[in-house]
RNA sequence: GGAGGCGUCGCAUAGUGGACUAGUGCAGCGGUCUUGAAAACCGCCAGGCGGGGCGACUCGUCUCGUGGGUUCGAAUCCCACCGCCUCCGCCA
């Protein structure tokens, strides 16, 4: 009837756990005692509305076998009825809809072991790999264009601010990038999608996009479909409303172009492609039992240290705090690249553990050991993306101004170092 | 974009206003028989939500693509939307 954001039955029985974890969001769990209320009040409505109706389909049975007088007094009663469950349906549409929207303002339960906090209270897990700063350090935009790799201006003569054309090098680039992380994942048992990158509000309620951040979001109102910011949008999406064989876990892995607003992001890295209104990125996601959704990860993560390790890139693993969360994740782990033209580290993949919090609201399940069907869980992770040409530029350069290239890309590149062409 | 056809339980189908409490076949699961298997036979075999019981269960309700409408009563009639198929047009 309709897809549950918060397991209703978690809240009647356990409603501190929710609380607690709005806490540790740093949200208010006023929204956890609203969607109480609308529990309660829908129920009321619907147990009234059930009785009214079981009523009329008894009455409903007999009109059909009497006559006469009897069968007079009989639609006399059965009108009256007629009226009366119409205005309990009613009652039950509003109290059903108000009850979603409850339920829509609340978002995940965060996972144990996640610190509260907000964007600065992350735990760093480890780093890895020797950090540095050359001298001379050009920054990825210097390196691009003198590589002629990079062109914003005449990405924003085309389209405006944060656009930008990768050219030459900078294409075969990106192109080998996505590419080897394709590979990797397939070698890995993943399966390969070219999803669809216009998705229709559902798929974009379903993963939990169009909530808080909903302003992030491109939206063509004409057709009323989406621009995804992510593929996972996409791939949540592709086993809505199925029961699955979740024996082992479905793992997918997708190409695609993502578009974001940044509309909350005026003045912050406007500088090269660190943070632009499109990009491609090649993005892991995963459905398995809730049981495993930990363990499974961690094998996310790992798969991505797997790739910043393969691009040479030193790196260090946040585990994020509650406050910074997405509204559909119940953990969340960050790769952050050491970039030395900013002397700091800057986010290059991100895990999410969202458990049954998507597939909840998705329909996804899958049959347990007794043959019932239950709801999955859900996982993502960034493979590489557009703005790994950053790191991957400011780490390797080398004071004449080349790019040496990390081994594992130049099979994919067929060279060793980008030079500059002028 | 235009015209027409079609959406029923995993699959296939029946059902065109009241016994539909959605029938049947196939597949699947369990059992009987058998040395074992096949065949035959018997049983089970869609999900959501709510109520009752510790529980195997049980009662009610919703769902025949989705949402409205008509009616005392809708899988069935009407409208809109979504999807699929065929043909035409356009197009990488």
């Amino acid at each position: 009837m309709s897809c549950l954001v918060i397991d209703l039955r978690l809240l009647r029985e356990n409603p501190d756990l929710i609380r607690h974890s709005q806490q540790l969001r740093g949200e208010s769990s006023q929204a956890v005692d609203d969607l109480a209320d609308a529990d309660n009040a829908h129920r009321e409505a619907l147990q009234r509305f059930e009785a009214l109706r079981a009523e009329q389909k008894q009455l409903g049975k007999r009109v059909s076998r009497s006559s006469g007088d009897e069968k007079t007094e009989l639609l006399r009663r059965t009108k009256e009825l007629s009226t009366e469950v119409k205005g309990a349906e009613t009652v039950v549409t509003t109290a059903a809809a108000a009850l979603r929207a409850a339920q829509m303002a609340v978002p995940n339960i965060v996972a144990e072991g996640v610190v509260p906090g907000g964007e600065d209270d992350f735990v760093v897990v480890r780093t890895v790999g020797e950090t540095s700063v050359p001298q001379p350090c050009r920054d990825h935009l210097e390196l691009g264009e003198s590589l002629g790799a990079i062109d914003m201006e005449r990405g924003a003569k085309t389209s405006g601010a944060r656009f930008y054309y990768l050219t030459g090098v900078g294409a075969l680039l990106q192109q080998a990038l996505l590419n080897l992380a394709l590979q990797q994942a397939v070698d890995t048992g993943f399966t390969p999608m070219i999803p669809p990158v216009l998705v229709r509000p559902e798929a974009m309620e379903g993963t939990g996009f169009l909530g808080a951040h909903a302003s992030e979001v491109y939206h063509l109102p004409e057709e009323d479909l989406y621009l995804v910011g992510t593929s996972e949008v996409a791939l949540a999406s592709y086993h809505s409303r199925e029961v699955l064989d979740l024996a082992q876990p479905k793992r997918y892995a997708a190409w695609s172009s993502c578009f974001r607003k940044e509309a909350g992001s005026y003045g912050k890295d406007t500088r090269g492609i660190i943070r632009v209104h499109q990009f491609d990125k090649i993005e892991m996601f995963s459905y398995c039992r809730p049981e495993v959704a930990g363990e499974e990860h961690q094998k996310l993560l790992g798969f991505e240290e797997d790739m910043l390790a393969k691009m040479e890139i030193p790196y260090r693993v946040i585990d994020t705090a509650a406050g910074d969360l997405g509204s559909s994740a119940a953990r969340k782990f960050d790769c952050e690249a050491w970039v030395p033209s900013q002397q700091r580290y800057r986010e290059l993949t991100s895990t999410s553990n969202c458990t049954t919090f998507q597939a909840r609201r998705l329909a996804v399940r899958y049959r347990d050991d007794n043959g019932k069907p239950r709801t999955a869980a859900t996982l993502n992770g960034t493979l590489a993306t557009t703005r790994w040409i950053v790191a991957i530029l400011e780490n390797h350069q080398q004071p004449d101004g080349s790019v040496r290239l990390p081994k594992a890309l130049q099979p994919f590149m067929g060279r060793e170092v980008l030079e500059p062409v002028a």
